[in-house]
RNA sequence: ACGGUAACCGUCUCUAUCGCUGGCAGUGCGUGCAAACGUGCUGCGAGAGGAAAGUCCGGGCAACUCGAGCCACCAUACUUCCUAACGGGAAGGCGGCAGGAAGGAAAGCGUCCUGCCGACAGCAAGUGCCACAGAAAGACAAACCGCCUACGGGCAAGGGUGCAAGCGCGAGGUAAGAGCUCACGACAGGUGGCAGUGAUGCCGCCCGAUGGCAAACCUUAUGGGUUGAAAGACCAAAUAUACCGGCAGUUAAGGGCUGGCUCGCCCGUUGCCGAGGGGUAGGUCGAUAGAGGCCGGCGGCGACGUCGGCAGUAGAUUGAUGAUAGAGGCUGUCGCAUUGCGACAGGACAGAACCCGGCUUACGUGGUUGCCGUUUUC
RNA sequence: GGCUCCUUAGCUCAACUGAAUAGAGCAUCUGACUACGGAUCAGAAGGUUGCAGGUUUGAAUCCUGCAGGAGUCA
């Protein structure tokens, strides 16, 4: 269930241009996120979401602060998981998405995983706006 | 004992839960005649550094290029050795700095010892530069003050300028002076002897264009083909398709079989099917056993060499080592109290990406050794 | 992973082949002019030449090592 295996995480160059260039956008501080609802054909079976995980190179200057930023955020990712699944798999849809660690100081790893209830219940939200759009976008 | 400095060595340990990347074993599923491959699950065991960094040098490896020589460009620069190679290292020479010892009336004044440092070839191959100041900045020199004078001039001793003014000091010499001459000494060049593999050192003779700058142009000697794993090799979906074959359609364009017409055949053309080359996405190899590490013997002052033994899968590719909790050890502060206990805090620099040998830079703490200083005891 | 270049006043740039006081425009400050402001005129202040070493009598310049910032190669 906490897993994080090499399937779920978005290698594709061409989902990753997709992604970027015609996905849906918001920030909630200190990341970015990007994501795109994407034929389920197009990922392995079982598997109900691609994510990828950047820093920039601009804000850390060092590999090694690079690679503690990721891997606080891939251990969050990691355990709020199950709840994106749980809507995914219910509403029958996958998505791609990207993680864009925007801030230039690292947070505490606690901090991080706060941030994190609200980051997955934020995804959902928007993702189910994008599913079952409201009438009054409608006319 | 403490502190400083230089060099070298090490880079916290253990346990539990969840997770990541390879490996091995078992097992389920799929493809396949099978071997095997892919994928899921379970178990076992492995998983960052002394700098992995900067990319400053040198190699391996790979592709391309290449008849030879010269020039240009770049790099290096005391000697000998080590090394696959090096701009790296070792030992030595020379020079500089610091300290000590004996000497000396005294002065780094020479000698000896110790430690540290040195981009340390050539300015006596040529060219160039040396601001301001100064008479003059490198030349068969030059006269501002000054010295001498027979009033034509002569003079580099003294003053002054400056980072730097034609070697130092004494004597002779002279109108006054001058390496003009001589003795002693310093420096550079030539030459001979001795010691050393050599740099070089010591001793003698001859000579004297006796300032500095080559991190100024340059000269000499040696080396350098270019590009770097995004190198390169292989497999290869979908879509489009060169070329080839088959079938069907069409004379609505065309050509040939004839000088003309008709029919037929062939080429062509269109569509479908098959086969197929290049090649994209993607994947595999390159790619982790290496000029490797540790221990011991032998050779060498040493870098290092050699012989024997031992142990050992890091290998990702949007890029694996993380999170949480506990215990121990280390350092610092405080308290109790005395060399123990308790509390609190800290734990650096930093993350492999084809692989090695160096260099440079960053860095908390612990240990070892050399040298120096301070204090205490003998 | 490889390669190339740059860094000078608050900003934009000079300073050629080393020479001592590092210069110009804009901006800032002071004064003049004006009823006041702008424009104009006169003057002033402002620099560890990215940092640290070295060569040299002397370094923004030459050399070495760092730091920061750009660009480039699929």
């Amino acid at each position: 269930m906490y897993t994080f295996g090499k399937h779920e995480r978005l290698c594709s160059k061409k989902l990753i241009d997709a992604l970027f260039l015609s996905g849906h956008k918001f920030i909630l501080f200190p990341y970015s996120v990007h994501w795109m609802v994407c034929p389920r054909e197009l990922l392995p079976p079982g598997t109900p979401a691609q994510v990828l995980i950047a820093t920039s190179k601009k804000k850390f200057h060092h590999a090694v602060d690079r690679n503690r930023v990721k891997r606080l955020t891939r251990e969050c990712y990691r355990l709020h998981k199950p709840t994106l699944y749980q809507y995914l798999e219910c509403h029958d849809t996958t998505i791609v998405l990207a993680l864009n660690y925007i801030h230039n100081e690292i947070l505490s790893y606690q901090t991080l995983n706060h941030k994190f209830d609200r980051l997955t219940s934020m995804l959902i939200e928007a993702v189910n706006k994008q599913l079952n759009p409201p009438p009054s976008q409608q006319p």
